[in-house]
DNA sequence: ATGTCCACCTGCTGGC
DNA sequence: TGCCAGCAGGTGGACA
């Protein structure tokens, strides 16, 4: 489920549900996921209040009252659901809040993390180091894109995927934006004109944005906090349509591997 | 540094 | 009702 789009329709979903409200109980069914959970994680949790609820690049950051800030990652199968009607299977993490509703961190393949950081030290914790530009954010450019593309022979499409260079987008919206803006997901990104760089900005923006208003307005369902009716509201160009039409009116839509993920793309119109 | 490949894990679909 | 291959929205680590 989760990529940009996605993890900011959690984050909003959950804002109005988390903020001024105290985590009443917190319970862990398991060690951990991806990384094992932070020593005192429950403990640390309880009884604090959450003070806000942001977003960068795929994760979440739900800060507290108690200085500590509980940063989410989705990874490939990660829901959070909310007021859940059962037991969920893969309900990992579950949070009771002081006003009887709940959180349920669920995730199938466990792909996700769930870690615990002291907020004022946010800047330096790993994981969020490394990262890129956010995509909606000023500094995508295509002056930053020309840049950090000068040189690079590895295709354009699996470079749009480094987290390091655009911060948030995945394997959808990687091929969605690189058909908005007709360029070959083949192509080295060091040769990657100006011209088509000027053009995937507003594409990469543009797809993010139709994704996220889709997912938005399926908040108005206020018990699907998981983004999973944006994500089937949405209808995707390229993506999964291997041998349609090309929504452009020519060619067919391709799917090849590249970096072991599946692309998909029309070579009629993408150069 | 850059590029390439694989592993992590469960669930679903489509073919036999 | 079965079995199996192939696929899935992510990322971190190993290796040349």
């Amino acid at each position: 489920m989760p990529e940009l789009p996605e993890v900011e329709t959690v984050v909003r979903g959950l804002r109005p549900v988390l903020v001024g409200r105290r985590f009443a109980r917190v319970e862990l069914h398991r060690e951990g996921l991806r990384f094992p959970f932070p020593a005192g994680l429950g403990q640390r949790l309880t009884g604090a209040a959450v003070t806000g609820v942001e977003r960068r690049a795929k994760f979440g950051l739900v800060a507290t009252d108690r200085g500590d800030t509980m940063v989410f990652h989705l990874g490939m199968s990660g829901r959070m659901r909310l007021d859940p009607p059962d037991r969920g299977k893969h309900d990992h993490a579950v949070f009771t809040l002081d006003d009887g509703h709940v959180v349920a961190f669920n995730d199938a393949r466990r792909f996700g993390s769930l870690d615990l950081v002291a907020t004022d030290a946010l800047a330096s914790y790993p994981p969020l180091v490394p990262l890129g530009v956010e995509p909606l954010g000023p500094d995508l450019t295509p002056a930053y894109l020309a840049m950090r593309f000068a040189g690079r022979t590895v295709p354009v499409k699996p470079l749009l995927l480094d987290q390091r260079i655009v911060a948030g987008l995945g394997n959808i919206y990687a091929c969605e934006a690189l058909f908005l803006a007709r360029i070959d997901p083949r192509r080295a990104a060091g040769s990657v004109s100006r011209a088509k760089l000027e053009r995937l900005v507003p594409a990469i923006r543009a797809t993010l944005e139709a994704s996220i208003a889709a997912g938005g307005s399926s908040l108005r369902d206020h018990a699907q906090v998981d983004g999973t009716l944006g994500y089937f509201a949405h209808s995707f160009r390229v993506y999964g349509r291997e041998g349609l039409p090309c929504p452009a009116g020519r060619g067919t839509v391709r799917r090849i591997v590249q970096g072991g993920r599946s692309t998909f793309f029309c070579p009629a119109v993408q150069r």
